[in-house]
DNA sequence: GTTCCTGCAAAAGCTTTGCAGAAGA
DNA sequence: TCTTCTGCAAAGCTTTTGCAGGAAC
């Protein structure tokens, strides 16, 4: 749980200007435990911060994606998702309820013979399938 | 390098209505080396089947990903691309060139300790990286 | 005071939908 | 003949752009 006066430090210490929206923002990336879409991080800060619009919202994403901060996930096809946590993990969606699950994974380990040559800076791995939540409801 | 004629069979034993834009696409898709997406498909067939639109694209792509028989590619983010090779094999995007090359993965040794109890359907892995190509042109 | 950010409206781009006519079985 | 597909036009979504006013430093 971080707070805003520890992501306000962050921010300082990467000459990235302080502003209202981009710490409330990221206070909500950082403390839910979902990977949320645009859209929900919108209605959830709507009340508090009844300005705000979705433009920034995009524009504060993009940027802080660009320099490293937070990650964009692509697992929906359709709209983009973003993780607080740049740390490597795989993501797993549930087909059923659309929950998206981190997990652990070794991407060290992940070897790919024919790249030999590459420059790699990105590992991604997700997983599809049904969590056990949904399994057991069956 | 599959014809016309072992594409139309293939379908055929699927109980797949054999249309002539269904096998041009799929003709494309699984002779093209890259993951094309739906603008490059309509783009490279518009000469040969003038009458073609970008919606009988979407249909066939979406249904024959359904079926399992071509796989679609969450790599971009803005547009969906397919893939005609449906074994489980990692996808390399290159940052610079943009070009998609596809490398051999153990997708079995990808373990999730977590995911104990979930059913896992679909384990997709992609990386981001420059290329050997790009990078010796620097 | 200067620079950069916000947020509105509009535009852009990809994808889906509705439907009449056409083609496959 | 019956069913399903095609392709046009329009609509639906997410995301980007232009720009004037405002906030950060």
């Amino acid at each position: 749980m971080k707070t805003l006066n520890e992501l306000s430090n962050e921010l300082k210490k990467k000459n990235i200007r302080l502003t209202h929206q981009r710490l409330k923002i990221l206070e909500y990336l950082y403390n839910a435990k979902t990977h949320p879409t645009v859209e929900e991080i919108y209605s959830a800060l709507k009340k508090e911060v009844p300005s705000l619009s979705k433009t920034t919202i995009y524009n504060t994403l993009n940027y802080l994606s660009e320099l490293n901060i937070i990650k964009s996930l692509i697992i929906d096809e359709n709209e983009a998702r973003f993780d607080g946590v740049t740390d490597n993990h795989g993501h797993f969606k549930c087909s059923k309820c659309g929950k998206i699950y981190d997990f652990d994974i070794n991407m060290d380990a992940l070897a790919a013979d024919r790249l030999d040559n590459f420059e790699i800076n990105e590992k991604t791995v997700y997983f599809k399938g049904i969590c056990s939540g949904c399994l057991s409801k069956i």
